[in-house]
DNA sequence: AAACCTTTTCAAAGCGCTTTGAATGCCGGG
DNA sequence: CCCGGCATTCAAAGCGCTTTGAAAAGGTTT
């Protein structure tokens, strides 16, 4: 069913059709009535492609998920983040398209959305320092929004993040706090912008209090349970060992519990822990105690305010760029106590 | 930069240029050549909606992923296997469009895909027992294809599923041979098919030796790490607790060892645990000596070959539908031993 | 030299929609 | 009774591509 057969069947002309189902003020009412009703009982929607032929508007957003062609690693992350960006598309009645993309290619798949039109923005992942990715979508002009910020970048854009800095300082304060003076670090990978920040964060809070920074105790790598598995099990082994961790991902700190429950020593009293909290849906920190006393912000959440932000900026194409930047609450659960005092 | 200019600036008409794009034959070598460069000299690429309606084929396949609106959970299988389809999608000059919908609208939204021609056909995640989805799919004429089965459909359909079912068998008898005869079995949500495979695999085996099930030992629900945590916490607690688990997902068993650790119990010495694992990016099982004794099947790989059914299906439509079975491989991990004598 | 292929190129129609500019019908005012 | 104004409706052009059917060019054959 296309609109010549509708239109036909109900004797008006397209156009008359056209306008009523797209809810165009110059049709009278007992028309429209009639064209919606008969729209509804044959089922009829307008051909997507066809419509976006006519108006320039593809109606969609790209994601590109660059994976590393090396290590095939899929950001855990991003299943929550699309899931929230989903829920703002489909009310806005936009689709979703995904591109995943090995890092040669990823220029490529760029040109390829604005030159085909085959969407009208695009969400950036995983932005590094200094990511040459913006200047390119700025030199091809197709709109787009940074889940996370891109120090080194020169110009205007459009973010939301999370206040990565001021919650590990906040963090590393907290541990701090409770005689905690031996304190590790294990962060994601550090060309990534967020995982600069968070370190930026946790050397501040040291050094406000004169505290040196040991390299021993600081680890950055892809952010999975068997690297802090690693790293903590590494420097559980050290003459002098941390007595608390500062870890980036929940995934990692699961692994950082192993390493610490196997050598015997008991989380939150022996070694304290503190982790960013993404607030996966499959990985929750625990019920009304939470496991991890962490650093907390929805990633998920995050999704569904920068779709909106992104939909917005296409059709104000000329109000100024918006950014957010979110707060991280930092939750107290069970994985850290005080320093145990030396005996 | 469209085709009109380019064949203007060719001195060719658009049927040439079109055709020499496309790789007709019936174009001049020399042509063809002249106009392959000009095309990349100024960056020309077809555009897609254009394209689309011109040939009636949109080139991109659609997922559905399909989210309760009570409790927002994303399925973290889900990543890992569009991975491995949009692998699969990029080589062969397809696009992925997701859309992530609640229950009551995944109709509403097939139907839309069907109608507004937005997707050539359409992967299904997580079926169900009599999947109400595959007879809508049929009804409206969606190419489509299966990550998993749906026992109770009538009719044959393109699928790609693990053998559950013999998994688990298997993972239990192997849990037999050590001597266990408490068995817990933690599983996923059983309306879904995988997890009535998983718990027949399950029964069967401890059947097979004449061993009866205890339903206190066999709990199913969504496979979250608390989940997981909540269900070994309360079998220990029990008067007589299982010496053994098998558990559906890797980030469930997570849950369950802590719950075992947290006793002071050792997992593969006090408790035996058996895991399925899907191999997924960031979440793997250990490194050369696996954590996990587990089942194990790539669901990025599960990913890439399905997607290749359903494109296969696409182009040769009256080709008679494929099916694959996979075998899990049962991998010998660190977290399971004999079963402890009873002093 | 005419007739006939073959190879190569082209003009134009069509995909299903939106949108411009014009036409129609009906009303009250002059 | 005519005209301007308003409310509706319509025919047709255009979005950028593919594809059909025809034409042009060049070479062979009779």
């Amino acid at each position: 069913m296309n609109l010549k057969e509708l239109s036909k069947k109900l004797g008006l002309s397209q156009t008359t059709v056209s306008r009523a189902l797209n809810g165009y003020p110059e049709v009278n009412k007992e028309t429209r009535d009639r064209v919606l009703i008969a729209a509804e009982q044959h089922n009829y929607r307008a051909n997507t492609r066809a419509k976006s032929l006519a108006t320039g508007k593809s109606m969609s957003i790209g994601h590109v998920i660059p994976m590393a062609t090396k290590h095939e690693m899929m950001n855990p992350v991003f299943a929550d983040f699309i899931a929230g960006a989903g829920e703002t598309y489909a009310r806005a009645g936009y689709e979703m398209v995904i591109s995943v993309v090995d890092d040669v290619n990823e220029e490529r798949v760029y040109r390829a959305f604005k030159s085909r039109g085959t969407v009208d923005g695009v969400i950036l992942h995983g932005p590094k320092l200094n990511d040459a990715r913006l200047t390119l979508l700025d030199e091809i002009g197709l709109p787009y929004a940074v889940h996370g910020r891109a120090t080194g970048y020169a110009h205007d854009y459009c973010w939301l993040d999370v206040n990565n800095r001021s919650a590990f300082r906040r963090a590393t304060d907290f541990l701090l706090d409770l005689g905690h003076r031996r304190i590790a670090l294990i962060n994601g990978l550090e060309f990534m912008d967020f995982a600069v920040r968070r370190r930026s964060g946790f050397s501040d809070a040291l050094q406000a209090r004169g505290i040196g920074i040991a390299p021993e105790l600081m680890r950055s790598d892809e952010m999975t349970e068997a690297f802090g598995y690693e790293c903590m099990h590494q420097m559980l082994q050290h003459d002098d060992p941390p007595t608390a961790v500062l870890v980036s991902s929940m995934i990692c700190a699961l692994g950082v519990r192993r390493a610490i429950e196997e050598t015997g020593r008991v989380m939150g009293r022996d070694i304290s822990v503190i982790t960013h909290d993404d607030a996966l849906s499959y990985l929750q920190n625990g019920g009304t105690i939470p496991i991890f006393t962490a650093t907390r912000s929805s990633v998920r959440d995050a999704g569904r305010q920068l779709a909106q932000m992104l939909l917005n900026q296409i059709s104000e194409p000329f109000a100024p760029l918006k950014t957010v930047l979110l707060d991280a609450e930092l939750i107290a659960g069970s994985s850290t106590g005080p320093a145990p005092t030396i005996i």
